[in-house]
DNA sequence: TCACGATATTGACGATACGTCAGAAATCGA
DNA sequence: TCGATTTCTGACGTATCGTCAATATCGTGA
């Protein structure tokens, strides 16, 4: 690496600005309300600037995608390594998960919009794989923490399982709970007011019901979120109002 | 009711027509080449028309949601009836859910666009609430067998755990796995070949782990999943390929 | 310090698409 | 048949995208 030269910088800088200003704007006035136009008024940079760091208006959006998934592919690895078990392992990494969503409310928002064909289309296509192989990394984290598990003897796979496949479950459980959670707001009354504890309990039954040892009857979960939140995410996890 | 008159008809049906020609153009050429102009060229109205019936692009995919979201409500209603014990019956919603996805493969992004909030803003809020509520019909449909279950003994609830929370688990799983497979197209080399069958296996451990008899070890749901599509959808499910 | 070529920035502009509305066409009723 | 009413139309005003010729800034060597 040939350290940057001051220009370099520069753009650098002004790339995680635009991307912070971009965000700023979707979140307020959502995707339709994220212009060209206002991004550059608000940066106080000219259009003409803006289109030499994206392409296009859906480029922004892959941007901000895929630096925010950087951070989750960090908090990722960082909870894998968490002391204990195998199945304390994987909930340190749900905590992760969760942890991530409170801290980037606007993530979800930019991944429906990049998995939607026609306009992950025209972003560029190294921002569009550079955000596809952060949730990788985050997936393969996971898997990892499944595969350990089987190494050690804590999982013996039902016959035909495989590991992708639990880590697969798991990861729609943590999807769906996330997308449900993000609906309420104007969905509002459902019985599901806790979608957060909900979760934890349904990422018990499921590894439960692929015999994961130990079992959450054996075991309290809840307190390893916990300690895996103050032991490897102090700060994040106060910011976000998980611990006090 | 009173019936309708010549006009009212024609509206009607001249609504499921430029439905249709929307949902083509949105397979075709996703939404952002999904534009009222063209939409105007091929039914041959004018656009001035289109707007009796809509009242923003936003709304015609609203619209499209709404639409087919009727109709899964109806193989859910239909999947419910399924003669056998709970837990056959909630295989059966399974596989309406799965052979949904299959017959009307445009649904999804259509529910990713309009599940994005300043989308959802431009639409009708009686359309939005239309596709919403047949959403909620289904996850009804569920709660409803989750709730037999537990009224006939096969399905004791863990502590602090609640009907909603089960289908809120199966529901994930299920919205999980049909993104993850919408989205190989693209992302293509995976762990995971058969999401579908992924799918079922991942149902039954997360059913297993909530204790609902019989378990899967114990009963063959691969073939109560076939003799479901045999009996309650057999011209639909030839229709998706699911059997012959 | 200044001059000059290279590089970066700007914002006006053309193109495209949305949503509207005044006028044309079709329908209805007497 | 003819006027009233409803429906339909497509040209138009506005907004936004993405471009590019003109302008400003920067770096360097005399």
């Amino acid at each position: 690496m040939t350290p940057l030269t001051r220009k370099q910088r520069e753009i650098r800088d002004r790339e995680e600005l635009l991307l912070d200003v971009a965000a700023e704007l979707l979140v307020e006035q959502g995707y339709l309300g994220l212009t060209m136009d206002k991004l550059a008024a608000r940066t106080e940079y000219s259009k003409g600037t803006l289109y030499q760091h994206f392409s296009s208006k859906e480029d922004v959006v892959a941007g901000i995608l895929a630096r925010n998934g950087e951070m989750r592919a960090v908090l990722f690895e960082r909870a894998a390594t968490f002391l204990g078990s195998s199945r304390e392992r994987m909930g340190a990494v749900g905590a992760a998960a969760e942890l991530f969503v409170l801290l980037y409310p606007h993530y979800e928002q930019a991944e429906r919009l990049v998995k939607t064909s026609s306009i992950r289309a025209k972003a560029k296509p190294e921002r569009v794989q550079l955000a596809d192989s952060t949730e990788f990394r985050c997936f393969s984290v996971a898997t990892g923490v499944v595969r350990d598990a089987v190494g050690s003897g804590d999982l013996v796979l039902p016959e035909e399982h495989t590991v992708e496949q639990i880590t697969m479950g798991l990861w729609s459980l943590y999807s769906g709970a996330f997308m449900i959670r993000e609906l309420s707001a104007y969905l509002d009354e459902s019985a599901l007011d806790e979608p957060v504890s909900v979760l934890l309990r349904n990422h018990n039954l499921f590894l439960d019901g692929a015999g994961w040892q130990p079992l959450s009857t054996e075991h309290d979960y809840f307190e390893v979120r916990e300690r895996a939140l103050r032991e490897i995410f102090p700060a994040e996890a106060k910011r976000a109002g998980l611990i006090t």
